[in-house]
DNA sequence: CTGAAAGCGCTTACAG
DNA sequence: CTGAAAGCGCTTACAG
């Protein structure tokens, strides 16, 4: 290993002050008990009136958010969740090569779920996880110190992890994955794929390919599911209907140009490519110009998710849109749900989980 | 606003147990205290075992420390939190935007944070900022509430943020940015661009252009320095070398494919392009390919970063590798030992800051 | 080298 | 509607 040492570089200019400033006043930061003694009431009423708990009247509530507001009081996390047997925080796991990739999906997924935690006042500890997950070893730290209130987790991971966060004993919500009963965040894929799909058969095709890398995800599955019903309902028959896919290997850029390789080696080729997701379909766009194709002439195609590139293409590719923030707070809200609910504990006789479903939107552009 | 009931699906298998398992065990879980017992010693003993200070003679240490293992138990952040005046978090800022990129430049960095924090028994709150920071709007809860011991800063952010961390008592430091004195680990920009420029003398090029967006951020500013440097010392006349920049806008694959409309514009085209980024690299590859020249026997392309792409393009981009993982790493050890130095307070006699700067490395593939 | 005690800043029954 | 008191689970001087 290397030492910091090793990279200090010493040319930095030296006039200059230290980065660390006092913070103006040398008062230290006031505490309950300040505001307590600034309103004229115990502490416990104090409490009660920041966390609108009880019954306050009107006079005193106000007299205390004043005194409060006056002395810039801001209560302190760890004092908070001590006595309360709660953290403040979730979790947030996500599979490292996941959370690398080049489409931004996990990431909006996260900002999602932060714009709401911030709503909540919630902390989330983000954590990424390894596609080969041990379960002591790789266990995530805010699991062993128990120092979440609930766990989201996105995408998918290994059945291990799934075991280790339900046996916690906080809720776990799953975020564009699902896993026997456990409550999900999804997309609608199936009504994605199907929308899609209508809008290539209402264009006039008839010979459609489905395109894409490993199904064995749920909602590449789903939005398959979604595909064959459009072709159904719409009577193709199914000569018409060509399923270009992957036994193994992820839907990315690489093997959708495989598999579009495979599919322009056929002699009869489809009109329209309805890809699993928009990485396959760029990568299609690109190996049917690289045959000379016109696009959407010769070969029409729709992808789905509606990544950035998608809309800087050259042509414009037509997809299905995926609002990832949208999906992180619907997720995140359902979480709170869930740990409020299970702190009333009323609610024990084991109620069902739910599937929360995320609607979709076909973005027609210039790819159909 | 749409309420979570609009999206249940109902149709979702009911034969189910629910998520909430009890943790087997029904005793709760262990205290200091509870290890004090087992141990037969008192819990003052137990907390300089577990946190390794004080004297403590071997023999207890080793009792003390089979009573913990054997009771499995954790002590609990927020317990340690409250007497200890610390908080064991660290705030990671970055700009939404430039989190929410296609290149995942951020989140290796981020990656790389974590992976140290849980070295050094840290979590990291994450949270992003607008590029329009508005101070008391904006401003990240962790530092309302006081709940972090450090902040790492990533990538440009509005002064205004700089300023209202800079005051917030905690240490601070940059990662791949630099702003008046504050300590920064940033990437040898010059030293990557030089040995890029270099590369592409050495390959027999003496016409050489530098293509970029705004040169306004100090990294890309250092990279033109280090081509500027390597041509210089190459003995390149200045009508031997081209500036293509843009005044304004980010070094993106739009900008870059503006700027590369320039370049091939103009009646001399150089043999060789020093390009500010990957995307922009990219870019600069794709409008050739579309005017006919061939890569890298037309033009020869050289790109910074090593983006995912960079690797999987046609053909092959010639780059310069940075880790960002190692970036997060070095920022993040950085760090903490500005805090453990303000903690011991002896050195309070303003130390100057100091730039760590992470190496960089030429990847030659087959653009040059 | 070890323990008793005070205290961190809150929440939460429990009285009144 | 409000307050006194106990307690959350640790750390940290301070004695010894």
């Amino acid at each position: 290993m290397f030492s910091i040492r090793d990279y200090v570089d010493r040319n930095v200019s030296r006039n200059s002050t230290t980065s660390r400033v006092s913070t103006g006043s040398t008062t230290k930061r006031p505490t309950i008990k300040d505001v307590a003694a600034q309103a004229g009431v115990s502490i416990s009423t104090v409490s009660l009136v920041i966390n609108d708990k009880g019954y306050v009247s009107d006079q005193t509530r106000e007299r205390v958010q004043e005194a409060a507001r006056k002395l810039n009081f801001v209560p302190r996390p760890a004092a908070r969740a001590l006595p309360s047997k709660t953290t403040g925080n979730v979790g947030f796991v996500v599979r490292d090569d996941h959370f690398r990739r080049t489409e931004p999906f996990y990431t909006g997924v996260y900002l999602g779920t932060e714009f709401e935690a911030n709503n909540r006042e919630l902390y989330v500890l983000l954590t990424t996880i390894p596609t080969e997950y041990v379960p002591g070893k790789h266990t995530p730290r805010f699991l062993r110190e128990q120092n979440v209130d609930g766990i989201l987790v996105a995408g998918k991971v290994a059945p291990a992890f799934l075991a280790e966060a339900s046996t916690s004993g906080v809720p776990v919500v799953l975020i564009d994955f699902e896993h026997d009963t456990l409550p999900a965040a999804v997309i609608d894929n199936r009504g994605g794929a199907h929308a899609a799909t209508r809008h290539l058969i209402d264009r006039g095709h008839r010979h459609i390919a489905l395109v894409g890398g490993d199904m064995d995800h749920p909602s590449l599955h789903a939005r398959r599911e979604g595909f064959q019903l459009a072709c159904f309902e719409a009577g193709l028959s199914p000569d018409q209907v060509q399923f270009i896919v992957a036994s193994e290997g992820e839907s990315d850029y690489a093997t959708g140009t495989v598999l579009a390789k495979r599919l322009f080696a056929n002699g009869a080729v489809p009109t329209a490519a309805f890809c699993i997701n928009d990485a396959t379909a760029l990568a299609v766009i690109d190996q049917a110009a690289g045959l000379g194709l016109k696009v959407p002439d010769d070969i029409a195609v729709v992808g789905f998710d509606d990544v950035p590139q998608a809309k800087h293409n050259q042509p414009a590719l037509t997809t299905v849109r995926v609002q990832t923030d949208h999906l992180g707070e619907l997720a995140m809200r359902y979480l709170v749900d869930l740990i409020e609910e299970s702190r009333s504990r009323k609610v024990r006789p084991g109620r069902d989980p739910h599937r929360i479903t995320l609607p979709t939107e076909l973005v027609i552009r210039d790819t159909t």
